[in-house]
Order: C-alpha cells, then sequence, then structure tokens
DNA sequence: CATCTCGTCAAGATATCGCTTGAATAGTTG
DNA sequence: CAACTATTCAAGCGATATCTTGACGAGATG
C-alpha cells in the first residue's frame, strides 16, 4: 500500500529533526545560539568541546536545518534558522522540566539565591512599560544584549557589576534577567545588588523567552 | 567547575527527550496516540508493528513520561502524557514541515484532491460558531470522535460514508476533518462527497491542531 | 487452578552515532 | 603567492539503538 510507504517517508523526515534533538552537546549549541549568533570557536569555547567536535555537531543541526551559517571573513557564524526552532526548544525544555523528576531536582539542588529572593514574573513586567517604575537590566555578555533584548533594558553584563554600581538607582527596584530558568546569572546579580543594599530581583525568563512571547527589541534580523 | 556538570547533567536530561523523539517509529506512535488513546495491540496494527517492538518502543516513550500508561482489563492503555507533549510534536512538526524540503516534496508529490480543491483555514470554522452555516463532520475512526471532537462536529468515519450519505445536507457547506494536514481522510471524503453534488470542503487542521489551540470538546479526561 | 490473551522482558545481530586525531580547504594577510 | 587562521572533512574505535525471537508475567475466564 502506497499510503504507509508515503507514511514512513514522512515520519522518516520527522525523526531526522527529531535525531538532531538528541544530543545534550547539540541542545547545548541550540541554547546558545537561542541568545545569540556566533563563530565556530566561541561555541566551542561556550560549550567546553573540540573544535571539530563543535563543527559537527553543527553540521548534523544545519543539515536539518535547525540552524543556517554564513561566512564572515574567514569564520563562519551560525544562528537559530528561525522562530519556529526557538519555539520547539522551548517546548522540549518545558516537556523535560514539566516532565522528569531529575530536571526538578537538579534545578532545587541548585538553590538559587539563597534565602529564596523574591522571582518576578516577566509578565508582570512587560505590561508595566514604564520606564519609571523599575530598572530593567540585563546580566548576559554583552554580544547577547547587542544581539536582542527587552526593551528599555540596560545592559550590564555579569562581570562589569562591580564597578558600575553607581550607574544604578537607589530609589526605584532593579529587576534582572539573564538567559532564562536554568542560567545564574540574574540570580548572582541580584545577590550582589541586595547585599549592597539595592532594592534587586530577577525573572525566571530569559531574552529567548521573551521573544518567543513576541516582544523584546531586536538589534539584527533575522534571529 | 561545579557549574559546566550541572549543565551537562541538566543539557543530558533535556537530550534524553531529544533521544526519544529520535525515531520515526516513536513519532507515529506519539502522532497516533495525538488522536486519542490506545491499547498496544490496536497501536500496533495502526502503525504496522510487531506488538512487542511497539512495547518496546512505548517503554521508551513512556520512560521519558512523553505518554502514560493504565491498566484496563488485561489491557494496557496509552496516551499523550500531557498537552505540553502535543505542543512538542506539533512544533516539531512544523519545523520540520517549514525546513525540510524533502518532506514538502512528499506531501506536494502526494497531490490530495485531483484539482487543487479549497482549503478552509480552520480559524474560520472555529469563528464561525453558528451550526447553520456549514456542518462539520468528523471523518476520522469512531474512536477518535469519542476520545474528542471539535464542537458540534458529526462523526462519520470515511468508511461509513458511502452508506450515510442521506444524513447530508444538500443546502448547506460540508467542512470535513481529519488527524491533519498529512492525513488524506478529509481530502478523500470530500472527494467523495463532491462527486456526488455536494457542496465539500476540508481543513488543514486536525483534531490535535485543534485541541492545541484550546478549542473543542473532549469526551474524557486527560489528553 | 489450568488456560488463554495481552503485554513485557531479555538476549543477540546489525546498524548508527559520537568523539578523537590528523589532514585538507577557504579566506585573509604580509 | 606564501604563511596563517578558522573551519571542515575522513577514518576509525567504542558505545548505543533497533529489530527479532522466544520466554515470562499479569489478569481474565471456565
Amino acid at each position: 500500500m502506497a499510503d504507509r510507504e508515503f507514511k514512513q517517508a514522512l515520519y522518516r523526515e520527522f525523526a531526522r529533526i527529531g535525531s538532531a534533538l538528541a544530543s545534550d552537546r547539540r541542545l547545548e549549541i541550540l541554547d546558545v545560539l537561542a541568545q545569540a549568533p556566533r563563530h565556530v570557536e566561541a561555541l566551542a569555547a561556550e560549550v567546553d568541546m573540540s573544535i571539530a567536535n563543535t563543527s559537527q555537531h553543527l553540521q548534523v543541526l544545519k543539515e536539518v536545518r535547525l540552524v543556517t551559517s554564513e561566512r564572515d571573513g574567514n569564520r563562519v557564524l551560525y544562528r537559530l534558522a528561525d522562530e519556529a526552532v526557538l519555539r520547539l526548544w522551548l517546548d522540549l525544555r518545558d516537556v523535560a522540566a514539566d516532565q522528569l523528576a531529575e530536571v526538578t531536582m537538579l534545578t532545587r539542588s541548585r538553590a538559587l539565591g539563597p534565602e529564596g529572593e523574591e522571582v518576578v514574573p516577566a509578565m508582570e513586567i512587560a505590561q508595566l512599560r514604564v520606564p519609571a517604575e523599575v530598572l530593567v537590566i540585563d546580566v548576559r555578555p554583552r554580544v547577547e544584549y547587542e544581539h536582542g533584548h527587552v526593551d528599555g533594558a540596560l545592559s550590564i553584563p555579569l562581570d562589569e557589576l562591580p564597578e558600575r554600581l553607581a550607574e544604578l538607582p537607589r530609589d526605584r527596584r532593579i529587576v534582572a534577567y539573564c538567559r532564562g530558568a536554568y542560567c545564574t546569572f540574574a540570580a548572582e546579580a541580584v545577590s550582589r545588588l541586595r547585599a549592597q543594599g539595592f532594592d534587586a530581583v530577577r525573572t525566571d525568563d530569559g531574552w529567548a523567552e521573551w521573544r518567543a512571547a513576541g516582544a523584546g527589541t531586536r538589534t539584527r534580523e533575522p534571529v
């Protein structure tokens, strides 16, 4: 029956995407690319792999068009292929978070913030939209901020925080965000700010979630 | 650095989900389950695999909680774990459809409907909500209709269509839906109905897409 | 309790994947 | 155009995944 063959061919194609998602290394690459495009070397450093191996994983992702690449001088720049890929990755993470007890345990055992600091839902901030009420800071590396960030957010990479305290207001709340729930930058920033007497909280969502929800400012198209 | 270990463990967990999605057979199972829960034997028949093999794949899916199972007499009933899984599967399919040229070719070469029949966006129908304007028919197998269907739809499984033409109106449009864009039931039904002089069209979306969008009637919880 | 059915488990052959290493290639620079 | 850098390619080894077959286990039935 031709119907069976058709279906099989179809599911085989779908499974190619699945296979590309079946490696922890590739997922980590996707997660990094969800923040901003990168060159192979930078990616390799970020995910702590050999360059050759990183390149191979990138080929796999590229083959099923989860990422695209473009030459940039004698380097090659990789980025997520489009918003659908971002949604897929976020959904995968959500399913994992909902359903794998191990993930919950991992994040719990990590106990971000020593005494259960307040975490502000990202939606709340999106609704504010009044710059005067809070200051939103983006504590990710500068390249990620430059690629895209929450409207009106100030870029203060975590490692610059100590020397830039003077720029921060003491009369209103500071909301920090980073790469998302599994990233510790914002929690770390909040912890340091509170130690200095600032009214600081963090959001659980990062730039990727924000963008998937359709908000935020992008510096360069696409993705 | 403990941070690296933490991250690795996290991505390994995410990759477990990815691995479960890396098999065409398992994706086909998920797709069937997206329509309605099934017993192992019915599933095996539907996807044309040995029972042992089907069972094994189900174990894999169950291990990462993409599906859940429950005893039902001396049989075992499997179903999608929750709506997040449904979204994940639909996203995966969308990404594949957007990005794998092969998929497009496959669906094109299939040329549903001999002379480019009209396809009605599901949203249009959802907005109608006026039973008098069109008759929506669900041409999937009865079990799938019973598990859940579009509000007000009439169940006419494809194989019952010939003997039930008398039930169908000739004074208004008939809209058929099935399992989704990759299912041929609705196209087949429309083709037959038009041959009989009915004003019939189909929607591209199936029950799964409808449900993911938050609409429709469900017979039994959960999923 | 013997027997039947449905489903799961276990073992093994085969194919595929992922990492490493070393060589090759594209683009840039002096 | 030679030397250099960033990336990709190719081969090979060990680890994993898939399907088959046959045995086992749980629940139903007489």
